[in-house]
DNA sequence: TTTACATATGAACAAGTATTCATATGAGGA
DNA sequence: TCCTCATATGAATACTTGTTCATATGTAAA
Protein backbone atom coordinates (compact mmCIF):
# COMPACT_ATOMS: atom_id res chain seq x y z
CA UNK A 1 0.00 0.00 0.00
CA UNK A 2 2.92 1.99 0.21
CA UNK A 3 3.60 4.07 -2.38
CA UNK A 4 6.92 3.56 -2.84
CA UNK A 5 6.93 0.14 -4.76
CA UNK A 6 6.39 1.96 -7.81
CA UNK A 7 9.42 4.42 -8.18
CA UNK A 8 8.87 3.57 -11.91
CA UNK A 9 5.85 5.83 -12.26
CA UNK A 10 6.25 9.09 -10.39
CA UNK A 11 3.97 10.09 -8.00
CA UNK A 12 2.30 12.60 -10.93
CA UNK A 13 1.60 10.34 -13.09
CA UNK A 14 0.02 8.05 -10.76
CA UNK A 15 -2.28 11.11 -9.92
CA UNK A 16 -2.79 12.06 -13.67
CA UNK A 17 -4.23 8.85 -14.63
CA UNK A 18 -6.60 8.75 -11.08
CA UNK A 19 -8.06 12.23 -12.59
CA UNK A 20 -7.94 10.39 -15.66
CA UNK A 21 -10.21 7.40 -14.66
CA UNK A 22 -14.09 7.27 -15.82
CA UNK A 23 -16.85 8.15 -12.31
CA UNK A 24 -17.57 5.17 -10.33
CA UNK A 25 -20.82 4.88 -11.62
CA UNK A 26 -19.82 5.20 -15.35
CA UNK A 27 -17.67 1.81 -14.98
CA UNK A 28 -20.21 0.39 -12.92
CA UNK A 29 -22.53 1.31 -15.62
CA UNK A 30 -20.44 -0.37 -17.70
CA UNK A 31 -19.46 -3.12 -16.25
CA UNK A 32 -23.34 -3.44 -15.81
CA UNK A 33 -23.35 -3.98 -19.54
CA UNK A 34 -21.05 -6.28 -20.27
CA UNK A 35 -22.45 -8.44 -17.05
CA UNK A 36 -25.52 -8.51 -19.31
CA UNK A 37 -23.07 -10.21 -22.27
CA UNK A 38 -21.42 -12.39 -19.98
CA UNK A 39 -23.70 -15.40 -19.96
CA UNK A 40 -24.79 -18.00 -21.95
CA UNK A 41 -28.30 -17.82 -22.39
CA UNK A 42 -28.37 -14.02 -22.78
CA UNK A 43 -25.64 -14.43 -25.92
CA UNK A 44 -27.43 -16.88 -27.46
CA UNK A 45 -30.61 -14.82 -27.11
CA UNK A 46 -29.00 -11.97 -28.39
CA UNK A 47 -27.62 -14.23 -31.22
CA UNK A 48 -31.11 -15.14 -32.09
CA UNK A 49 -31.66 -11.49 -32.44
CA UNK A 50 -29.58 -10.73 -35.17
CA UNK A 51 -31.75 -12.68 -37.29
CA UNK A 52 -34.33 -10.25 -36.78
CA UNK A 53 -37.50 -9.53 -34.46
CA UNK A 54 -38.75 -13.12 -32.85
CA UNK A 55 -41.40 -13.58 -30.35
CA UNK A 56 -41.00 -15.02 -27.25
CA UNK A 57 -42.37 -18.43 -28.01
CA UNK A 58 -39.67 -18.93 -31.01
CA UNK A 59 -36.35 -18.15 -28.88
CA UNK A 60 -37.80 -20.76 -26.65
CA UNK A 61 -37.76 -23.30 -29.36
CA UNK A 62 -34.49 -22.33 -31.05
CA UNK A 63 -32.69 -22.64 -27.69
CA UNK A 64 -34.76 -25.45 -26.50
CA UNK A 65 -35.35 -23.73 -22.68
CA UNK A 66 -37.84 -22.98 -20.59
CA UNK A 67 -40.28 -19.81 -21.21
CA UNK A 68 -39.34 -18.94 -17.54
CA UNK A 69 -35.68 -18.53 -18.49
CA UNK A 70 -35.86 -17.14 -21.50
CA UNK A 71 -38.66 -14.63 -20.19
CA UNK A 72 -36.86 -13.81 -17.26
CA UNK A 73 -33.39 -12.94 -18.86
CA UNK A 74 -35.35 -10.95 -21.71
CA UNK A 75 -36.45 -9.03 -18.67
CA UNK A 76 -32.90 -8.45 -17.77
CA UNK A 77 -31.50 -7.59 -21.46
CA UNK A 78 -34.42 -5.32 -21.94
CA UNK A 79 -33.83 -3.23 -18.89
CA UNK A 80 -30.09 -2.73 -19.79
CA UNK A 81 -31.64 -1.52 -23.36
CA UNK A 82 -30.32 -3.87 -25.07
CA UNK A 83 -33.68 -5.59 -26.77
CA UNK A 84 -37.11 -3.83 -27.17
CA UNK A 85 -40.44 -5.47 -27.22
CA UNK A 86 -43.40 -4.91 -29.59
CA UNK A 87 -46.72 -6.88 -28.54
CA UNK A 88 -48.67 -7.84 -31.03
CA UNK A 89 -51.80 -9.77 -29.68
CA UNK A 90 -50.88 -12.70 -27.46
CA UNK A 91 -47.72 -12.61 -28.79
CA UNK A 92 -44.46 -10.31 -27.65
CA UNK A 93 -41.79 -9.61 -30.49
CA UNK A 94 -38.21 -8.91 -29.25
CA UNK A 95 -35.65 -7.15 -30.96
CA UNK A 96 -32.34 -5.62 -30.93
CA UNK A 97 -32.37 -1.90 -29.18
CA UNK A 98 -28.49 -1.36 -30.12
CA UNK A 99 -26.49 -1.02 -33.05
CA UNK A 100 -22.96 -1.25 -30.86
CA UNK A 101 -24.37 -5.12 -29.48
CA UNK A 102 -23.69 -6.06 -33.06
CA UNK A 103 -19.96 -5.03 -33.21
CA UNK A 104 -19.02 -5.64 -29.88
CA UNK A 105 -20.39 -9.13 -30.11
CA UNK A 106 -18.21 -9.74 -33.60
CA UNK A 107 -15.28 -8.17 -31.70
CA UNK A 108 -15.43 -10.36 -29.14
CA UNK A 109 -15.38 -13.37 -31.47
CA UNK A 110 -12.71 -11.76 -32.80
CA UNK A 111 -10.77 -12.15 -29.83
CA UNK A 112 -11.85 -15.37 -28.96
CA UNK A 113 -10.67 -16.85 -32.09
CA UNK A 114 -7.40 -14.97 -32.01
CA UNK A 115 -5.95 -16.10 -28.60
CA UNK A 116 -3.83 -18.95 -28.20
CA UNK B 1 -43.16 -25.68 -26.23
CA UNK B 2 -45.74 -25.85 -29.07
CA UNK B 3 -43.88 -24.74 -32.54
CA UNK B 4 -48.07 -23.47 -33.08
CA UNK B 5 -46.62 -20.54 -31.32
CA UNK B 6 -44.85 -18.66 -33.88
CA UNK B 7 -46.93 -19.00 -36.95
CA UNK B 8 -45.12 -15.58 -38.28
CA UNK B 9 -42.21 -17.67 -38.59
CA UNK B 10 -42.40 -20.84 -40.89
CA UNK B 11 -40.61 -24.03 -39.31
CA UNK B 12 -38.34 -23.81 -41.65
CA UNK B 13 -37.06 -20.28 -40.40
CA UNK B 14 -36.49 -21.65 -37.01
CA UNK B 15 -34.53 -24.57 -38.45
CA UNK B 16 -32.31 -21.87 -40.74
CA UNK B 17 -31.78 -19.63 -37.92
CA UNK B 18 -30.83 -22.80 -35.37
CA UNK B 19 -28.55 -24.08 -37.98
CA UNK B 20 -26.85 -20.47 -38.23
CA UNK B 21 -26.24 -20.04 -34.46
CA UNK B 22 -22.37 -20.63 -33.55
CA UNK B 23 -21.79 -23.57 -31.49
CA UNK B 24 -22.50 -24.35 -27.89
CA UNK B 25 -18.70 -23.77 -27.24
CA UNK B 26 -17.96 -20.80 -29.24
CA UNK B 27 -20.84 -19.02 -27.36
CA UNK B 28 -19.51 -20.43 -24.03
CA UNK B 29 -15.96 -18.51 -24.59
CA UNK B 30 -17.72 -15.69 -25.70
CA UNK B 31 -20.04 -15.02 -23.01
CA UNK B 32 -16.74 -16.09 -20.43
CA UNK B 33 -15.00 -13.67 -22.08
CA UNK B 34 -17.87 -10.62 -21.80
CA UNK B 35 -17.99 -12.30 -18.30
CA UNK B 36 -14.70 -10.55 -17.55
CA UNK B 37 -15.17 -7.30 -18.38
CA UNK B 38 -18.35 -7.59 -16.56
CA UNK B 39 -17.21 -6.42 -13.05
CA UNK B 40 -16.43 -2.98 -12.10
CA UNK B 41 -12.74 -3.88 -10.52
CA UNK B 42 -11.65 -5.97 -13.69
CA UNK B 43 -13.04 -2.87 -15.79
CA UNK B 44 -11.38 -0.50 -13.86
CA UNK B 45 -8.02 -2.50 -13.74
CA UNK B 46 -8.44 -2.10 -17.84
CA UNK B 47 -9.57 1.40 -17.35
CA UNK B 48 -6.03 1.68 -16.08
CA UNK B 49 -4.01 -0.35 -18.36
CA UNK B 50 -5.12 1.66 -20.99
CA UNK B 51 -2.71 4.50 -19.86
CA UNK B 52 0.06 1.37 -20.42
CA UNK B 53 2.16 -0.44 -18.33
CA UNK B 54 1.38 -0.58 -14.71
CA UNK B 55 2.81 -2.97 -11.80
CA UNK B 56 0.50 -4.46 -8.87
CA UNK B 57 1.63 -2.18 -7.00
CA UNK B 58 0.43 0.53 -8.79
CA UNK B 59 -3.10 -0.45 -9.32
CA UNK B 60 -3.73 -1.16 -5.82
CA UNK B 61 -2.62 2.13 -5.18
CA UNK B 62 -5.06 3.83 -8.03
CA UNK B 63 -7.87 1.48 -7.30
CA UNK B 64 -7.53 2.03 -3.52
CA UNK B 65 -8.06 -2.05 -3.25
CA UNK B 66 -6.20 -5.07 -1.04
CA UNK B 67 -2.88 -6.22 -3.05
CA UNK B 68 -4.95 -9.24 -3.04
CA UNK B 69 -8.24 -8.14 -4.23
CA UNK B 70 -6.23 -6.78 -7.54
CA UNK B 71 -4.04 -9.93 -8.07
CA UNK B 72 -6.62 -12.50 -8.00
CA UNK B 73 -8.82 -10.52 -10.66
CA UNK B 74 -5.45 -9.65 -12.69
CA UNK B 75 -4.82 -13.50 -12.28
CA UNK B 76 -8.63 -13.86 -13.99
CA UNK B 77 -7.40 -11.48 -16.86
CA UNK B 78 -4.02 -13.08 -17.22
CA UNK B 79 -6.13 -16.30 -18.10
CA UNK B 80 -8.73 -14.72 -20.40
CA UNK B 81 -5.76 -13.40 -22.79
CA UNK B 82 -6.73 -10.09 -21.74
CA UNK B 83 -3.62 -8.82 -20.38
CA UNK B 84 -0.02 -10.29 -19.99
CA UNK B 85 2.48 -9.66 -17.18
CA UNK B 86 6.18 -8.73 -17.80
CA UNK B 87 8.25 -9.72 -14.51
CA UNK B 88 10.85 -7.13 -13.59
CA UNK B 89 12.60 -7.68 -10.50
CA UNK B 90 10.38 -8.09 -7.61
CA UNK B 91 7.81 -6.28 -9.80
CA UNK B 92 5.14 -7.59 -11.87
CA UNK B 93 4.00 -5.37 -14.88
CA UNK B 94 0.59 -5.85 -16.63
CA UNK B 95 -0.42 -4.39 -19.92
CA UNK B 96 -3.19 -4.84 -21.91
CA UNK B 97 -2.75 -8.13 -24.52
CA UNK B 98 -5.46 -7.49 -26.92
CA UNK B 99 -6.54 -4.80 -29.18
CA UNK B 100 -9.88 -5.29 -29.44
CA UNK B 101 -10.31 -4.79 -25.70
CA UNK B 102 -10.16 -0.55 -26.11
CA UNK B 103 -12.49 -1.01 -28.93
CA UNK B 104 -15.00 -2.75 -27.17
CA UNK B 105 -14.94 -0.46 -24.05
CA UNK B 106 -15.06 2.44 -26.21
CA UNK B 107 -18.48 0.58 -27.69
CA UNK B 108 -20.07 0.08 -24.13
CA UNK B 109 -19.14 3.24 -23.32
CA UNK B 110 -21.20 4.73 -26.15
CA UNK B 111 -23.68 2.45 -25.45
CA UNK B 112 -23.98 3.84 -21.74
CA UNK B 113 -24.04 7.46 -23.17
CA UNK B 114 -26.52 6.85 -25.93
CA UNK B 115 -29.90 5.21 -24.34
CA UNK B 116 -32.20 6.74 -22.31
C1' DT C 1 -68.01 -14.94 -19.98
C1' DT C 2 -65.58 -18.96 -20.11
C1' DT C 3 -61.48 -21.16 -22.05
C1' DA C 4 -57.01 -21.57 -24.01
C1' DC C 5 -52.82 -19.56 -25.13
C1' DA C 6 -48.53 -16.44 -24.75
C1' DT C 7 -45.89 -14.19 -21.64
C1' DA C 8 -44.50 -12.28 -17.11
C1' DT C 9 -43.28 -12.64 -12.39
C1' DG C 10 -42.34 -13.89 -7.41
C1' DA C 11 -40.16 -17.11 -4.30
C1' DA C 12 -36.87 -20.67 -3.45
C1' DC C 13 -32.82 -23.14 -4.38
C1' DA C 14 -28.35 -24.20 -6.26
C1' DA C 15 -24.29 -22.71 -8.24
C1' DG C 16 -20.93 -19.29 -8.98
C1' DT C 17 -17.92 -15.46 -7.51
C1' DA C 18 -15.46 -11.30 -5.35
C1' DT C 19 -13.30 -10.13 -1.28
C1' DT C 20 -10.76 -10.95 2.93
C1' DC C 21 -7.40 -13.14 5.81
C1' DA C 22 -3.50 -15.72 6.40
C1' DT C 23 0.32 -17.45 4.37
C1' DA C 24 3.47 -18.86 0.60
C1' DT C 25 6.79 -17.75 -3.05
C1' DG C 26 10.52 -15.44 -4.90
C1' DA C 27 13.81 -11.80 -5.64
C1' DG C 28 17.10 -8.33 -4.02
C1' DG C 29 19.62 -6.11 -0.30
C1' DA C 30 22.19 -6.23 4.23
C1' DT D 1 22.33 -16.52 5.10
C1' DC D 2 18.74 -13.56 6.92
C1' DC D 3 15.48 -10.06 6.18
C1' DT D 4 12.40 -7.20 3.63
C1' DC D 5 9.56 -6.16 -0.16
C1' DA D 6 6.31 -7.31 -4.16
C1' DT D 7 3.26 -10.50 -5.61
C1' DA D 8 0.61 -14.87 -5.63
C1' DT D 9 -2.46 -18.17 -3.72
C1' DG D 10 -5.62 -21.24 -0.84
C1' DA D 11 -9.55 -21.37 2.20
C1' DA D 12 -13.55 -19.27 4.07
C1' DT D 13 -17.31 -16.17 3.81
C1' DA D 14 -20.79 -13.19 2.06
C1' DC D 15 -23.02 -11.95 -1.88
C1' DT D 16 -24.83 -12.40 -6.46
C1' DT D 17 -27.28 -14.77 -9.98
C1' DG D 18 -29.56 -18.31 -13.25
C1' DT D 19 -32.98 -21.69 -13.23
C1' DT D 20 -37.15 -23.93 -11.70
C1' DC D 21 -41.77 -24.18 -10.02
C1' DA D 22 -46.02 -22.25 -9.35
C1' DT D 23 -48.93 -18.79 -10.47
C1' DA D 24 -50.47 -14.26 -12.33
C1' DT D 25 -51.61 -11.22 -16.24
C1' DG D 26 -53.55 -10.23 -20.43
C1' DT D 27 -55.38 -11.30 -24.98
C1' DA D 28 -58.14 -13.67 -28.35
C1' DA D 29 -61.30 -17.21 -29.58
C1' DA D 30 -65.39 -19.99 -28.60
Amino acid sequence: MKSTCCDIHAKEDIETIKKDLPSESQLSDLSEFFKMLGDSTRIKIICVLFHGEMCVGGIVELLDMTQSAVSHQLRLLKASHIVKSNKIGKQVFYSLDDDHVKLIYEMGMEHIFERN
